[in-house]
DNA sequence: TCGCTCATGTAATGCGTTACATGATTGG
DNA sequence: CCAATCATGTAACGCATTACATGAGCGA
């Protein structure tokens, strides 16, 4: 139902800020406000814009600048429209919560019952991670870095659940310091289950191996 | 550096909490707790599935469960170990905000100026999901389903997550429905300057179809 | 018996990353 | 002059999705 995002889009929007280079939308991918919510390679930079430019989106120029060569690229009147058009588009609901750390974690008491330890040093590297971004946010490195009323709504959003994990990570660290808790409800009882076969996995491997 | 998930690490947690088929293994990844956090397709479960047996991190016993026969997998030793190690990796830091909405909203303002309307009804259609998403958080779909301490922490940051999106939506909304309001910052002037853009390609594309 | 759910699979396809290759220019 | 940055590109590869195919039980 609901269209998804393939890199030309991206391209599109990023040209619209203005003209640009395949160089230079990778650095906004890199350090730019896009840099927060969507990432290319230059694999798929250059291929894509050569395919933009075939379709009529957008135009190439080449530009001398103090020496440097660059490949210019601007919107079309297609272009525009293109990305109007996708704009209108409804946005596909994304996974809430795509995270390698929570899918993890998920699984930390089946398999990791008793260290707790790794895991809180897994939300302590998340935590630095995303007190750098809020610093960034708050000072951005680009000094003529522009921000429309849409991108500073943007802004406080990110701002928003940067410092919303954080506080979360700090209570959750308190609470993994602690001792471990039963679980909240297990009307089948997998989580003793789940000990239980790992420890009969382990068991039925070792006698495989046989008394050395 | 950093680690990131395939389908295999997926597919043995799921497994971890309960010995399954493929067809069961989709079910959770569409309604249970992990649904919030990834998902697979069949194209991906079946296959993977062949590959970890063969790698020898699952066993595979057909069941015949009231004349239904299903394989239900189950780990084994090196399947336990495997998820230990995957486990103690760092996870790799995700983009903080990937999500299409925001990508549209990021280029509104040169692409969309004054059509507020659309993109309010974008966020009133990412509001009712994820309310929807809420409910089914505090009532969840499966009777029989286990929560243990990791998982009781990982709903408390959904929920969190979730209720703050909905605020900020709503004040997002009603700023839409006020007036425009000028960049918040824009040291070159590249917000006038794209429309100016945009219309010139306007008139460029207009004169190219020549006077009627 | 007809359609739905259960259940498993495969082939084509799409899409993006990684790794590699190349060359000009600039600053120390 | 040498290393880093600017700048553009391509080929191989990985990985997951989509679409298709198949078949057995179940409930009306």
């Amino acid at each position: 139902m609901s269209a998804s995002v393939s890199a030309k889009e991206a391209l599109l929007g990023v040209i619209s800020f203005s003209p640009q280079s395949g160089y230079s939308i990778k650095a906004e991918m890199e350090s730019g406000g896009v840099s927060y919510i969507w990432d290319l390679s230059f694999g798929s930079i250059y291929p894509r814009l050569k395919d933009l430019e075939r379709e009529g989106l957008i135009t190439a120029v080449e530009v001398r600048d103090e020496g440097r060569v660059r490949t210019v690229y601007d919107l079309t009147h297609q272009g525009w429209s293109s990305l109007r058009r996708w704009l209108a588009e409804k946005p596909s609901y994304p996974l809430p919560l795509r995270d390698e750390l929570l899918l993890r974690m998920l699984f930390w008491g089946t398999a990791r019952p008793d260290d707790r330890q790794t895991l809180i040093g897994h939300l302590r590297d998340r935590a630095a991670k995303t007190r750098e971004l809020l610093d960034r946010l708050r000072t951005p490195l680009d000094e003529n870095g522009a921000t429309d009323e849409f991108q500073g709504l943007i802004e406080e959003y990110a701002r928003m659940r940067l410092k919303a994990e954080l506080e979360w990570i700090d209570k959750t660290i308190t609470q993994l310091q602690g001792a471990p808790r039963p679980p909240l409800r297990d009307p089948r009882g997998i989580f003793p289950k789940a000990t239980e076969r790992r420890h009969a996995a382990a068991r039925a491997a070792g006698k495989e191996a046989g008394p050395s």
